[in-house]
DNA sequence: ATCGTTCCCGGCAACGATTGCACAAAAAAA
DNA sequence: TTTTTTTGTGCAATCGTTGCCGGGAACGAT
């Protein structure tokens, strides 16, 4: 009950292997005659290549490894979804590695992913990572590389990501355009591109605003769990309080909706929310979530069909450019104006 | 910069290959002096053995199949999560596969993983799917299956579940137990074990309570996107209305949630709520939403625990058993008592 | 001196598929 | 008929690794 292979047909049909093969893939120096018996032959076994054996003798292992931090997250897991269409229609299989967040972990499995002789790698990097000789020397090798999300912008590879800056921009603007001046940004480790980008949105809109920025109000996390309550408690303990969060995750963002409800703060009348996140319950918060949305899946589809293109265009792909995709902020309840505000705007009229 | 392999080893230090593979295993047939040039060398060059290769020459690839319908998903996705650790310690790679919920894709997705030559696959069925011939084709042929979530349990191989009726039972005895009657069951395909499971749980609890079992409440989904919407249109439409929605999945809690709102419906003073969700944002729903949880990352362990020991212990492994997981019901808001029933309840007193 | 052991190591084959080269038979040209 | 060309097929190497067999050297025993 073993895998049929092409000496067996051979053996059957009393032909040499080099004949079956050549006959299989139509090769022109075949009689018809042999050819038709052979693919019949081939058919009715149910014959597939070992793709371990072509692994083996050329150099295409039609494998490529997606490497994240974690598959258990929204963003992850719609990314990987596009990644493995696009994998799919392209004959392409898609092994997948966690880092966990962690720099040996992730070095271990690039190691991994080089030993298995995949086609090419697509990486988002771990927030412990902040040393990527790794994927330098991933690069010199000509392994063909992409990077998403979670970028390093030094990399001369091909990087898709989403507009963080944009998104941050536009989220910290809608909080001061709706008279919040104190905004707490809670985010993620700090080594990671994203999380610089979202920064640096942040901080544009301030001052543009004419609002300074205080270095109090922007606080780390580290994917740790229940770790929002705490850093809330630190934002809250401030003098003047904050009137806006603005967070970097998912995790964050609900995170904070918890801790700032169970200490009966009122959304958004005393303070206002926004999340950077993908949750498709966003909408049916309590209050509703205010976030900046980023195209997941797209972002997962056009770094596999980059990485693809690089494969098998291997010298004259298109040059590494850094692809960037727009996010979108969608105003929900979290982050209306509050009503005191109004009130007090009519009155100072 | 290719990979160094033994041949390498064996040419650099004017060696056999041969003599260079049992010094690296540690051969007792190879003397210590040569052991250590050797060892110290590959050292140095960073040698890696070529999995390929042993993949084509011994018959283990070190590699697992995990075919799902959907990535994006939270409870595949904290399954695979937990897959993903218990593979990464036993030294076996994952490989994805996503049905999308066709029979089609699921049975080439088999066929390609077998292709693959992965050691082993753990397979939750796609809802399409009636037909399990081409799993029994599969364990007739040795290949090591193991069942996860939703399983076909006349296949005579490993499954591993959560206890779906006691969920489902659980929150239908809670709703009947908060004085409601008329109980609507909003689920999922329904070739599903799961969807099986959890309606004779909704029937059993019904039974319980002599509550009298009405198909025109159960209505099933696609997984298709806005779906529920019409489900509940159709649901409300029936007289008496339904006064309790028990929903079989994230999605279908989801939708119905925005669904019943869009209506001004009031939960859960009109209609009483659950879901069988593993959403992290259940608790801050608008109103925090009653669910049945599954252990996703355990039975994702579980279950390439259970398949690993089948392929290392190919024979005298643990005979084939369907391994139940507790599920647990949250009691939160949207399933509370209606205040009018216990304002009746006082006044009848 | 010869034989038997033990210890180290090399050569060959095999896993499954592809491919350049050679070679045979048949057909075409001389 | 002989030579050339064409056509169809087989051999062997290759990819990286390991299992099996066999062989040489050193040593002790007879």
């Amino acid at each position: 009950m073993d895998p049929v292979t092409i000496k067996d047909i051979a053996r059957a049909l009393n032909l040499s292997t080099s004949t079956v093969s050549r006959a299989l893939r139509d090769s022109y120096e075949i009689s018809p005659e042999t050819k038709r018996l052979v693919m019949e032959y081939a058919e009715r076994l149910n014959y597939r290549p070992n793709p371990i054996a072509l692994s083996l003798k050329g150099s295409s292992s039609k494998a490529l490894a997606v490497i994240v931090p974690q598959i258990a997250n929204n963003f992850f897991s719609q990314a990987i979804n596009g990644i493995e269409a696009i994998a799919y229609n392209r004959g392409y299989h898609v092994i997948i590695f966690q880092t966990h967040e962690s720099y040996e972990r992730e070095m271990a499995n690039v190691q991994q992913a080089v030993a298995r002789r995949v086609d090419g790698l697509l990486l988002s990097l771990s927030s412990e990572t902040s040393d990527v000789a790794h994927l330098h020397a991933l690069h010199a090798q000509g392994v063909p590389l992409v990077l998403f999300d979670r970028v390093a912008p030094d990399l001369p590879v091909t990087q898709v990501v989403a507009d963080n800056f944009g998104g941050a921009y536009a989220a910290t603007s809608h909080l001061l355009q709706t008279g919040r001046r104190r905004i707490a940004h809670l985010t993620i480790p700090p080594y990671l591109s994203i999380t610089q980008e979202r920064l640096a949105g942040y901080r544009a809109a301030l001052e543009q605003y004419g609002v300074a920025f205080d270095e109090n109000l922007v606080r780390y996390g580290t994917f740790g769990p229940d770790e929002a309550d705490e850093l809330v408690e630190q934002l809250l303990a401030q003098e003047p309080r904050p009137d806006a969060f603005f967070t970097a995750s998912d995790r964050l963002a609900l995170g904070c909706l918890t801790a700032l409800r169970k200490r009966g703060i009122r959304i958004p009348e005393d303070i206002s929310l926004i999340g950077f996140t993908n949750l498709p319950a966003a909408e049916m918060l309590n209050p509703p979530l205010s976030t900046v949305t980023q195209p997941a899946q797209e972002i997962g589809q056009l770094a596999a069909e980059r990485l693809i293109e690089l494969i098998e265009r291997k010298q004259k792909a298109s040059p590494p450019a850094t692809v960037k995709l727009p996010t979108t902020l969608l105003v929900r309840e979290s982050s209306a104006p509050p009503v005191r505000a109004e009130a007090d705007f009519r009155i100072g009229l």
